[in-house]
DNA sequence: GACATTAGTCCTATTCGGTGACTAATTCGC
DNA sequence: GCGAATTAGTCACCGAATAGGACTAATGTC
């Protein structure tokens, strides 16, 4: 055991970085000084005694200087398909940095919107749909929207962002109603004029423990 | 690339195989000759360019000379944590094995009740643990509980094996309610007499597309 | 001040889920 | 044979949750 502290590991980890730019999502990508045509996602060896889940971290503390609102191990990835460093086997991680954050500096690093990403290398192209799929996935069991908008923020930026990740319209009496249910949010007391139209309260993230509100098994959800 | 080929590769993949009992979900352990108190996870070192679910599959054949029903990876483990192969990093793989299943020869393998399982290595203990947790989250998104039965089952067995899944008792008429609108089992045409009662009509696993069910937002499933 | 625009609330018809009570078909005890 | 016990399967009621239209509120534009 002790032989192994501090060796560099022939596993990778590589991650996967979301924001929210005003109506897509979008993917922080980097390209090394040598490559300039040859986009990736970031990634690198980790140390063997090292958690993954901080090895994810300093990836993106290296990218943008701060840590992720939120993150998590997708899977591992391994087999036939191709990846950058040639290693075995790679550990995609999802992580959620808030929209309006500063875009990282210099031209090693840039984010993509998903509709327009570049080639990638095979495995990495899995790593970033799989990834691109637990986000939708998570959405209702994680704070998933509420980390990629800032600390503070309207009833309607959030709907649109819920929008944004299922893809879908949502009526906003509804919302609201779900929202309510839930104990997610409360009320900050600002208000923000977004130009014409009534100001919007500002709103926080602060969830409450819930009663545990007996639900009903919901097998309508399973696929196929 | 080409040098990998078939060459073993430094980390593990490590299986957990749930089956029913009579009224406990268990877990296949495996032990080695030389250590007769040591139980572990089945777990080995795969080929490098096989893919890891393939690579979990022949885990479980070796065991029990059938694939499982059902595979999918949990995730990998690794860092500080230790494991019997002293390996970098571990990828959990969870499969389902049918209710009724020989048990394998030999002193080798047994199925150990959840309730009562013997000390494992630490990163197998997390990766037990992470099975347990997936496999109640994956319930109402896969067909878990199916997997967990023959291919033919009568309803009350297939409600008693939700009720273990998910600790809780459930009412019947809700139960068949909720399945009906799912449209995931058909009758078949058997019936099964269990000593004292009516006998009970077969249903087979046999989903089918259903019209795009326009559901609400679920906010409430939020966790804290 | 009329109007467009965005925020936020209210109300109602409908669907969904929890539950008790019913009918149906069999075995067991006598 | 016959009633009690047992397990399977269905029905019907009711309260809760949901979809959605329609409303009120507060601001900027002209």
């Amino acid at each position: 055991m002790s032989e192994r502290r501090g060796r560099k590991s022939p596993h990778t980890i590589d991650l996967v970085l979301f924001t929210a730019l005003t109506d897509q999502l979008a993917v922080l990508l980097w390209r090394t000084p040598e490559e300039r045509e040859k986009w990736a996602l970031p990634w690198e060896h980790p140390t063997s005694d090292e958690p993954l889940e901080s090895a994810a971290g300093k990836i993106a503390v290296d990218a943008l200087g701060t840590p992720p609102g939120w993150l998590e191990q997708l899977a591992a990835f391994g087999g036939e398909k191709r990846h950058p460093s040639d290693g075995d086997i790679s550990v995609g991680f999802v992580g959620l940095i808030p929209g309006g954050t500063p875009p990282p500096v210099g031209g090693a690093y840039a984010w993509f919107p998903v509709g327009e990403l570049p080639m990638l290398a095979p495995r990495q192209r899995a790593i970033l749909d799989g990834a691109i799929a637990v986000l939708r996935i998570r959405m209702d069991q994680s704070p998933v929207a509420f980390k990629l908008l800032p600390p503070a923020f309207t009833l309607s930026e959030l709907q649109r962002m819920y929008e944004l990740l299922l893809g879908k319209r949502l009526h906003k009496a509804s919302f609201r109603r779900a929202l309510q249910a839930a104990w997610l949010v409360e009320p900050i007391d600002e208000w923000r004029s977004e130009g014409r139209g009534r100001p919007a309260q500002l709103f926080r993230y602060a969830p409450r423990k819930r009663r545990p509100t007996q639900r009903g098994i919901r097998l309508d959800l399973l696929i196929s």
